[in-house]
DNA sequence: ACTAACAATATTGTCGACAATTGCACTTGA
DNA sequence: TCAAGTGCAATTGTCGACAATATTGTTAGT
């Protein structure tokens, strides 16, 4: 009875914050159920000490609801929280663009293109499948983010935000939008940074976040997944 | 030995993260210090498991970071990461201004207006001294957040964020900011808000924060706060 | 005198057990 | 039959002790 994948990283409190995060993310913890400190602990082959560190954790990711003597919740995916994450993007990630093009390197911009051309040359290749973005490198607006060389913002959006995020793509229909005009809107991003215009950057950004906002909304009501 | 005052949550772990935290806003723990497991929770009275959760939590505030095996030990303020604190804030409170204008209503408008008067009522009668915010319901821009109605922003900067503004806040000579100047322009976020122009709301914010940024950043670089 | 290896000490990480609180099932009364 | 009350079971919160790791101090060798 032992799920331990064992990434082994140095602490037992760390590794389990990682496997829950990720168990939650893909589904395998079902969203609005009961974690159970005993049971995890006893499936995990862990004690409860390191497992509540691991949890207070991702109440801080904001991937479970507690409540002091009742415990921890998994949360509930739905429209109106959607709507509020992403309206938080908007602003951070439009920052993250602003900030990109004042400070990004030539280097980087250029490898940036040449992942675009990549995501172009899959879309080709595979009919307009959705490209799977496994939260890697391969994420162009992970790649944005981290070219703003703002570390307080990075750590905001890479870490604390972004299990969230996953959890949304993931879980809704994401494949309703078009791929190729999400390519479009990239490099009109990336033209922007490109050539130093900060405001433009921005705004592109943010109507990109905007844009994937609504389409998400349509796809949430449709699938009924925020029906509670 | 009882540093506790008793604010008396339902759990040790909150009531310690809260404490913790206020010491290490006001500086009873000093920044850069490292912070002891069995020192803190002999002074406090408590055991290990409890403190080690507030901990955790600190962490996620960002008012501590933490290396496996070694320790947590207290944030030191520099310039650098007030510039890309207050460059959040400018994108996040911009937004918030935002949806404020677009939502916030009648007589919370009214509430505001009557905030600010009772600010200027202030500054007259205490020959500009600067208002004292303590973090209550007397903060012009908690308003604004609450306002914005959006719950993962509220949370997100009231929360996650505020104890290091706080921090920076008041480690800072923060007195060499003009108040009145910083009464107009909260007028003027206000009026905006009360027009229901969201861009011009979020503009005036965003250059309201921009300024108080840059007034910090000369503060901290004059009283040589952020040499480490 | 300085460096390197080693021993001793202190601190962090983890565990199992106990206390406090909650939730549930059952009983009792109208 | 339903409501309220009571007692039991399960879960969460807290504690003290042990294991693993890091730090300090000491000794030996060059």
């Amino acid at each position: 009875m032992n799920n331990l994948v064992s990434i082994k990283s140095a602490t037992l409190s760390e590794d389990l914050a990682q496997q829950l995060s990720n168990a939650i993310v893909k589904g395998e913890i079902a969203q609005g159920s009961k974690i159970s400190e005993p049971e995890l602990a006893k499936q995990y082959g862990v004690s409860r000490g390191p497992l509540r560190e691991a949890i207070v954790k991702l109440e801080g990711l904001g991937l479970v609801t507690r409540t002091a003597n009742i415990g921890a919740r998994v949360i509930q995916l739905n429209t109106q929280d959607m709507l509020d994450t992403f309206s938080m993007r908007e602003a951070l990630e439009g920052m993250a663009a602003r900030l990109a093009a004042s400070s990004m390197a030539r280097h980087e911009i250029e490898g940036l293109y040449a992942l675009l051309d990549k995501h172009q040359a899959y879309l080709d290749d595979n009919q307009d499948e959705h490209y799977v973005q496994q939260g890697g490198n391969d994420d162009f607006h992970l790649r944005i983010i981290h070219a703003s060389g703002n570390t307080k913002l990075i750590r905001l959006l890479t870490e604390e935000l972004y299990a969230v995020i996953r959890m949304y793509r993931r879980h809704t229909a994401d494949q309703r939008s078009d791929p190729r005009q999400a390519l479009r809107e990239h490099r009109a991003i990336l033209d922007a940074i490109a050539n130093h215009e900060g405001d433009l950057a921005e705004l592109l950004m943010r109507r990109h976040i905007s844009r994937a906002s609504h389409l998400l909304k349509q796809a949430m009501e449709h699938t009924a997944l925020a029906s509670q």
